[in-house]
This record gives C-alpha cells, sequence and structure tokens, in this order.
DNA sequence: GAATTACATTGATGGCCGTCAACAATGCGG
DNA sequence: CCGCATTGTTGACGGCCATCAATGTAATTC
C-alpha cells in the first residue's frame, strides 16, 4: 500500500512520454502538452538535468547568459550583492520556478543553491527557438515573468514599509498560503534556509531574525519547533502582525 | 538650424504612418514595424490616446485587468498600499514603459499619475490577440517585462541594505545614467515627483529625504537647484555614496 | 562519542531613521 | 498683489535595528 503514491507518479511520468513535454516542462509551461512530437524529442534532448550541492553557485551574476532553469528539486535564492560585500535575496525559488531569464546578454543576479538542488537546464538559443516556433507557449512564460514581478512588488512593500517582526510574519503567512494553495494545511512551515538566509532576503540582519522569531513566540502567534520548522499558531494575529 | 530635431521626429511619424505600427508601440516592440497593414490599421482603431491629470488614478489595484497601458508622457507611479495606508512605490513609468502587465485576471497594483501624464491604452484582450497573432512580438514583450523584473531586483538592493542618503545617492545616479544612454550629459536631474513620493519609492520619510538631500549637498556631491533640479557635482563620489 | 564546526540565541550599546512639531518657501486662485 | 494651500526644511526626541561580543545548541567529522 505505501508504494501507491510512486505509482501515481510513474503513471505521470508515463502519461507524459505521450505527449512528449519534458517533465520539467509541465509545471511552468501548461500549453507545454501540446507540444509537436519532433521538437519535443529535440527539447528531450537538449535538456540537461543537473544536480547542485548546498551553496553551490548555479549562476553568476555579471556572465554572459546563455542557460534557462527550473528548478525541479531543493531551494535556491537569486542573489545580488553589493560592492562592499553585502548581500541581497531577491527572491526564493523552488520546485517549478524559472530563472536565468534576462533583457541583456549576461544574468542580472546570480543563483545559489541554499539546500541541495535539482535543476533542469536548456540553453538559452534553443529555449528562444522553442518559444518562437511555438507561439502559443509565449503566454505561459509571460504568465511566469509577470508572476516573479507581481512577487517583486509585494517583497517591496514588505520591505520598503514593514518592521523587521512583520517581516518576518508576512513571509511566513505568504509560505503557509503557498502551502494551502498546493492542498496541505499549512499549519506548519519549514524553513529550509539559515537566519542568515533569510535575514539577507528580508532586509535584516541575522540577530533580529531570531529577535523577531522570539517576539512572534512571546506573543503566542507562532511556535519554533526544532530550529527548522515553525508551527503557526494563529493565522489571523500573524496576518495581522504582518501588516506592520 | 534650430528646427531640425523636429524635422527628424516628424519624418519618423512619416516613416512609422508607413509601416502601419502605431507610434506608442514603437518604443517597446522594436519589432513592430514588421506588423501586417490589416493588423496594423486595426490596431490604430483600438489604441485610445488618454490624458490623466497630476494625481489621479490610472489602474487600480484589484481591479479587473481589462488594459494594457503604455505611457507617452509625463510619468506615473505604479503603487501599492498597506492595508494600514501606508504607501510603497514599487517603480516609477516614463516614456515607453508598459504597465498593466498581471499575471493574474487582477491588477497586482495601481498606477498613479505622477504628473499630468498621457498614456496609450488597449484592451487586453486585443493586446494579447496581437501578441498570439504575431509571435515575432513576444520576445520584444518579454524583454520588457524581463526588464521591469531586473528594475526591481536593483531596488530590492536599494531598499534592503542601502542607509537613506545611499538610496537618495543610487537613485540619483540611476536617473543620470538613463539620461546619458539617451544621449543627454545627465549633469542634471529633474525630480518631477514631490519629496513624499520618493519617500515612498524609496522607503525613507519625506523628511528624510529632504536631510539626505542636505547630506549629499553638505559633502559637495551634489547641488539642489530650485527644489526639482539636481546638479550632480561629483558623480563618482556619488556612485561610491551609493554604495552605503 | 568527543571534538570541531556551523548555526542560533541573547545581551549591551550606539546610530540611524521615524515621528511630531514648527517654520519657511513656493505656487495657486482670487 | 495678497492670502491660502501645498510642499519643503529643520530641530528634538524616541524607538528600532545593526553591530559587536559572548554563550548556547545542533550538526558533522573523525
Amino acid at each position: 500500500m505505501k508504494h501507491l503514491p510512486r505509482c501515481t507518479i510513474d503513471y505521470a511520468v508515463e502519461a507524459s512520454r505521450e505527449t512528449g513535454c519534458p517533465d520539467c516542462l509541465k509545471k511552468t509551461f501548461e500549453s507545454c502538452d501540446h507540444i509537436d512530437l519532433p521538437t519535443a524529442l529535440k527539447l528531450r534532448e537538449l535538456q540537461r538535468q543537473k544536480s547542485f550541492e548546498k551553496r553551490a553557485i548555479i549562476q553568476n551574476e555579471g556572465d554572459t547568459a546563455t542557460t534557462i532553469g527550473i528548478v525541479t528539486k531543493g531551494m535556491a535564492a537569486v542573489v545580488k550583492h553589493t560592492e562592499d560585500g553585502k548581500r541581497q535575496i531577491v527572491g526564493f525559488l523552488s520546485h517549478g520556478d524559472l530563472f536565468g531569464i534576462s533583457p541583456r546578454d549576461e544574468y542580472f543576479a546570480s543563483v545559489e543553491a541554499i539546500t541541495h538542488v535539482e535543476a533542469c537546464l536548456f540553453p538559452k538559443a534553443d529555449f528562444d527557438a522553442l518559444i518562437a516556433s511555438h507561439p502559443q507557449l509565449a503566454p505561459d512564460l509571460l504568465k511566469a515573468v509577470s508572476h516573479e514581478l507581481a512577487e517583486a512588488a509585494n517583497h517591496t512593500v514588505l520591505l520598503g514599509q514593514l518592521t523587521s517582526s512583520g517581516r518576518i510574519a508576512a513571509y511566513l503567512c505568504e509560505r503557509a498560503e503557498r502551502l494551502r494553495s498546493e492542498g496541505l494545511d499549512g499549519k506548519t512551515v519549514t524553513l529550509e534556509m539559515t537566519r542568515s538566509d533569510l535575514g539577507d532576503y528580508l532586509g535584516i540582519s541575522m540577530e533580529h531574525v531570531s529577535r523577531a522569531l522570539g517576539y512572534l513566540t512571546g506573543e503566542g502567534l507562532i511556535r519554533i519547533v526544532g530550529r527548522r520548522n515553525v508551527e503557526i499558531l494563529d493565522l489571523s494575529g500573524l496576518q495581522e502582525a504582518g501588516r506592520h
């Protein structure tokens, strides 16, 4: 009985083989199923599944943009560094998220593995050719990129207007929301990244991440379980906290 | 002799009429010139040039996304409000900038006129149809959106890592850079927005915008000319200041 | 399992910035 | 040209957060 979910997954893989759309594109491109078989086969040939260990640099800001990638497992971070060494995490990437899209011929940010990461890589030229030859994919791609834009706008509000505990609260709510949208209950959020990573994402120091988590715990809104897990005790209270 | 540039512009307009691409799309879509004449005529029919007075709301966060627009004159701001009334300007829009792109069927942010604004509006459905029927436009659109993404990443670093005078300095440098890329010398930057707007963009209070400008003036890096203009006296010094 | 390393928490201090308040300057309408 | 409204500047004060430092705790290595 226990291996039933695995069977389901195998079946999904099989279905995907029939349409030809590579698995890693399925989540990002809904219309990928309608791709024609020759192109699909070529794509499968071009795609390179690659693993990155924790803290590995997947792409480097300023390097020539040659590769488009999709995260299939683990968590990565889009990172920028100031000239005096400070680090800002612009966003986190997880399953299905696209990276390497750039308006110019060089990456505008680095991508760093937060956990062990597996990603599916395509040469940018081939990826562009795919879009050109299959215009029905363009709306999906545009949707993915504009989704990142909307998330960036939310992040901007967080950085520009919220206090440190508000930022933590807002981040936890966002994570819980994402879990719920995936059908889980979202009572417990797992922090795959270190306090320092979280601080670099939220624009506060590592120490203040600790303090803010302590504050929210004291308010009875959350409970820290073994360092990496946060149990949400009072969601509406946490949402309220995420407005300051 | 003095009206020679104007003649050049008139000539460009004429050329545009020949290809059929509406003027307001030209800056954002380089490949618009290769559009076919019937579609171009339909587009010209659909496009609506509209004026907005200072402080007018052009689009409202949460409203159904029915319109895609391009700013043709003046300056607008992409704005989000927190539930307790705080205001964050996510970005400024000026000539050629696209707005109204959204991953869902509602706008994820408002757009507000900072100065008198003229914009060219298209019904979203028609705009989407244009992209679908003319796949060669998709790369341009993608480039425009990913450019906004790269700018958002820079803004994130600014908000997350820089001190208040650093943010002002970085903003001034960015504006000067844009002027230089347009062929001007970029010695003087005009601030079309109020101090309060600038504060809401940079994540600092209006008062601190004043103080930071005063500080940079005291350092001999800039000179305030009549409230709305900033003359850059020491560009490399300002760039250095924009790192803290 | 001990030692080492990496990561997290807690405390003390100082600086930056938000807020409130008063005032100055500019622009607008009469 | 005057008065009013809007916008900008400056000062004082307090709170939040960065920084430095020390300690605690988990994870990894041997």
